[in-house]
RNA sequence: GGAGAGGUGGCUGAGUGGUUGAAAGCGGCUCCCUGCUAAGGAGUUACAGGAGGUAACUUUUGUCGAGGGUUCGAAUCCCUCCCUCUCCGCCA
């Protein structure tokens, strides 16, 4: 959420920062409503005083007189029933007005970071660096045809139990998974982070608070019974874990790795991704996530972006560093870093992890603030996965995979599996 | 899901319509005395927002689970909801 103070004092700044996202974005009709509610806020401040120095003073007069009931009295009373009626009807006015600016504020993304390339969508995302060497061969299998092959997993009679993009995961490749989730969760716990294994269903104003409600409410899965929704990441009932909270400046920055299922009803791609790992309603991830102080969050979203490329070195998975165009940026997010993971059936590389920093847009959503230097000020808050479990899969599958038809694992994950090949059984 | 009990400041806990943001205690902070891994005495101490000031600060509003209502005035009365605890049921 934008500052309302800074869209009632500088309207036109803050259109010149949303229109980098390669949109425009008109403020004025917010604008205005900020200023009158302003001037409503003045206007019952000044009726509640008054009309709390009259009952004070009726208090006492009736104590001194023992009569609730005479006739200065009542005169007294007459004009405090006049302040009451007053002050009811500005309050009225009021909420309505607080409430169409929260709606509409609600709809308003984050500003780009003024570092955050220029751009209008994906092509214009930059690269800035390369790690490891792409495979490059003719005749590799993609890695739904290596699991069919090595009974990694099932994609087709898994329709009947839900429907297309899901998966259920069998033998060696819910193994995989599962050793994927624990060697991710160690490194990180070891590494300062906080391990959390938040609830997946998580209510309306948790997904408001990180921003994906009330703009992006077709991408969920809501139940119909309950005001819960499926969460579609970590992220979510993270941030809702520290909501309306002050937070002690001494435990920052509050490092936390959360593992949860996702899920994404992936509304507008059909047909994209149809086939594998790559893109289904229902996932795994294991999520980074910083609550930092406001004037350390830069050098915290370098860290979080190295923590999570640190999985794809130990891994030995070929990557490339992105920087996000303004115009390709989430909603929430000021800069965001993407890792791509090389995936050499389709030469090309897949998006497996977003690093983001979302400064104090999360935060003010939901209201998580911190005393700094005397003032309670919002956190700034990061995110990145570290990594999606799925992908990583597909990408270990594609990139391991020998000439005898068998995959290597990679060595800093073969304690965790229990074997350094998938072998055809 | 049923029945009951409860939700007050950092904590414990009083407070059933009136100068109550809230007694008392604990804890915290300051000073004094004493002197040594402690005790005693005095004082002080909620939080959040707005406005004004470079600032120390001043001023104003709100807050006793949340939201409504009654009233000139609500922690206190009424309604709705949420949460916690106990018992029963159900269940992993």
């Amino acid at each position: 959420m934008l500052d309302q103070k800074l869209i009632r004092e500088n309207p036109t700044s803050v259109e010149e920062n949303l229109s980098l996202r390669g949109k425009i974005f008109e403020i004025s009709h917010i604008h205005e409503l900020t200023i009158k509610k302003k001037e409503i806020d003045i206007e019952i401040s000044c009726l509640q005083s008054e009309s709390k120095k009259l009952s004070k003073l009726i208090g006492m007069q009736i104590s001194k007189s023992h009569d609730n009931n005479s006739p200065e009295i009542n005169n007294l009373k007459k004009k405090g029933n006049e302040y009451r009626i007053k002050i009811s009807e500005f309050e009225e006015k009021k909420r309505i007005l607080e409430k169409q600016i929260h709606n509409e504020i609600d709809k308003l993304p984050n500003f780009p970071s003024k570092d955050a390339p220029i751009g209008k969508d994906e092509s214009d995302n930059v690269q800035i660096k390369k790690w490891g060497n792409p495979l490059k061969k003719n005749n590799l299998e993609s890695h739904w045809e290596l699991g069919e092959r090595l009974n990694l997993f099932d994609s087709i009679k898994t329709t009947k139990i839900s429907k297309s993009r899901f998966v259920t995961l069998k033998g060696n490749g819910a193994r995989l998974e599962r050793a994927l989730i624990n060697f991710m969760l160690d490194i990180h716990s070891n590494n300062g982070y906080l391990e959390l294994m938040p609830p997946v269903l998580v209510n309306s104003e948790s997904l408001r608070g990180s921003g994906q409600l009330p703009k992006f409410s077709n991408e969920s899965f809501k139940c119909s019974n309950d005001d819960l929704w499926l969460s579609p990441t970590a992220e979510v009932p993270v941030t809702a874990f520290h909501r309306n909270e002050i937070v002690d400046p001494k435990l920052l920055p509050i490092k936390y790795v959360a593992y949860s299922s996702c899920f994404r009803r992936e509304a507008g791609s059909y047909g994209k991704d149809t086939k594998g790992l790559i893109r289904l309603h229902q996932f795994n991830k294991v999520e980074l996530y910083w609550f930092s102080d406001p004037s350390k969050s830069l050098e915290a979203h370098k860290k979080i972006t190295a923590d999570a490329e640190s999985i794809l070195q130990k891994l030995d998975l070929p990557y490339r560093l992105v920087d996000i165009c303004t115009g390709d940026l989430g909603f929430s997010s000021s800069r965001t870093f993407d890792l791509e993971v090389w995936l050499p059936s389709s030469q090309c590389y897949r998006e497996i992890s977003s690093c983001s920093n979302c400064l104090d847009f999360q935060a003010r959503r939901s209201s998580i603030r911190s005393k700094i230097d005397k003032k309670n000020t919002y956190l700034h808050t990061l995110n990145g996965s570290g990594l999606a479990i799925g992908r990583t899969m597909a990408a270990i599958l594609e990139n391991g995979q020998l000439s005898d038809g068998s995959v290597k694992i990679p060595d800093a994950l073969v304690p965790y599996f229990g074997s350094n090949f998938i072998k055809t059984t």
